[in-house]
DNA sequence: ACCTGAACACCGTTCAAGT
DNA sequence: ACCTGAACACCGTTCAAGT
């Protein structure tokens, strides 16, 4: 899928200036920065964009997947490092923190973890992300420290809704800490 | 604020038709209904719709403002018949389920629960659903349920951010009642 | 005092013409 | 095969003219 021919020299230029151009955009104005003139400041035709990226979606994940796969690594380095539930609750405090410090990453991650009958589940960011906490969750439950009725994309999206939450409490990483603290006390078993 | 000189009739009519109208574009449309076309459907030129209400966040108030009050009405109930803690979890999970199911009220209850440095608070809405989840929230706290080191915004917060995750997991009133147990479970005392 | 609606600035998207 | 950029449809907001 990231394979088939090679672009053209030209396209390949413009498909790197564009990915450049849409994450210091994203960054600056967050999920909604202006196509046309992320386009503009990379010098290209709005058309081009639209060739490479049919969506704005599609730029944004683009633009982040650096970011998103190492959040996906991030993942098996806690596991290797932490007792799975601790581990886990980590991985969801660091998920939370860059849901709030990188702007365009809200989005992102909303529309990975929404449930379209499977479709976000088959991106990029959804299948690392997924990936990410599934592996985290089973660990945990194994363990017996986490509750065995839920699912990992639940607690997944519980995790997303506590960023939110935080995010409207103009929250710093402490006072997220505690939030999700408080939503782990309500998912441990026992 | 809401009294001074009576309006001319053909404002107050007009006022009116656009109330009606907001409601029922919001209702089909969500938080992003267009302007333009809710002014055109009132049968008023788009300056007489920034006349009265200059910011879509004054004109989607206006048209939930009976909702809104309602729920507020509805903490006094709850607190009437149940316990303390069972008052506020149920009044919570009221709130959610409008929240998935009234198009347009979850951008209305993130703005009232933002921390903007108290302008929500001023709102209509910002006043009677913090005003109505404090009442529940001191209750709870007196009566020993609640932990003692939340505020009763955080509270609500906290409650909003599971409905969003409710919503991304397009989940129905059982599965969303499920979450905010889960939520509870963290927030309770001992 | 209030309303109208044209005008403005902006945006996303498409597509015919060009290389 | 790919790019360009004008054209289109749409939106929110303002404001001069009208009653």
């Amino acid at each position: 899928m990231t394979q088939g021919r090679p672009m053209r020299a030209d396209a390949r230029r413009n498909y790197e200036r564009l990915l450049k151009v849409a994450a210091e955009a994203f960054a600056e104005h967050g999920e909604n920065a202006s196509l046309d003139d992320i386009a503009k400041r990379a010098g290209v035709g709005s058309g081009t964009l639209y060739r490479h990226f049919p969506t704005r979606r599609a730029l944004l994940e683009a633009a982040y997947v650096d970011r998103v796969e190492a959040l996906g690594a991030r993942a098996d380095e806690l596991a290797a490092r932490l007792p799975p539930g601790e581990a886990l609750m980590e991985w969801l405090y660091e998920l939370a923190v860059r849901t709030l410090q990188v702007r365009g990453m809200k989005a992102l991650l909303s529309s990975a973890v929404t449930d379209d009958g499977g479709a976000a589940a088959l991106t990029v960011c959804g299948t690392v992300v997924q990936g990410a906490v599934h592996r985290l969750v089973v660990a945990a439950q194994a363990e017996g420290t986490l509750r065995r009725d839920l699912e990992p994309v639940e607690v997944l999206r519980l995790a997303h809704g506590v960023a939110m939450a935080a995010e409207l409490a103009g929250a710093g990483e402490r006072e997220t800490r505690r939030y999700l603290g408080l939503l782990a006390d309500g998912l441990r078993s026992g």
